[in-house]
DNA sequence: GCCAACGTTGGC
DNA sequence: GCCAACGTTGGC
């Protein structure tokens, strides 16, 4: 069983207000850790599937609209998230052993901002998108994969030529 | 702010 | 193993 063979598309969703494309682009090396995922499925897909070069399409959740805003890609592979252990942290998870870490993220770089952002209004009136994770109803998957077609429909949208 | 959908926990 | 209760996500 290895999906990360084919597999080199994914979205990963951020809060604006925590931590926005923005913020990514404006960090040293314009990469940060992805830290503070605390859903096995999301934790598995960076455990297990990610690797370094993947592309990532950027998500702000909560946001006004949300909506896909850019693209990143992944510049390092899977490690322990020690944010689990740090008690002053907001995903602080007390039951987690160091010696066998729960929580693992990865590294993202900047690559590009769109200039039209993709609202999920304008992602759902697109048919060819319609089996896309982001958008079933009740969808909460924070990493997920997306298909390399659905990719490219939306880079081109949201950086028209 | 509301609340539907979801994932996790824990009593039994 | 079931499932009610709970906390969280995230669109609207």
């Amino acid at each position: 069983m290895n999906r990360a063979v084919s597999q080199r598309y994914w979205l990963m969703k951020t809060e604006p207000d925590v931590f926005s494309i923005d913020d990514l682009k404006n960090s040293p090396n314009q990469s940060t850790c992805w830290d503070g995922v605390r859903n096995y499925q999301a934790r598995n897909f960076m455990r297990d599937d990610m690797r370094i070069g993947d592309k990532v399409l950027v998500y702000h959740s909560n946001a006004e609209p949300s909506c896909v805003v850019g693209i990143a890609t992944i510049c390092r592979e899977a490690y322990p998230d020690h944010t689990a252990w740090d008690p002053t942290d907001p995903h602080f998870d007390p039951k987690t052993d160091p010696a066998n870490p729960r929580w693992m993220m990865v590294d993202i770089r900047y690559e590009s901002k769109f200039n039209v952002p993709q609202s999920l209004a304008m992602l759902r009136e697109l048919s060819e998108l319609s089996a896309m994770e982001l958008l079933r109803k009740g969808s909460r998957l924070s990493v997920q994969p997306v298909r390399k077609k659905e990719f490219d429909i939306i880079v081109k949208r949201g950086k028209p030529a």
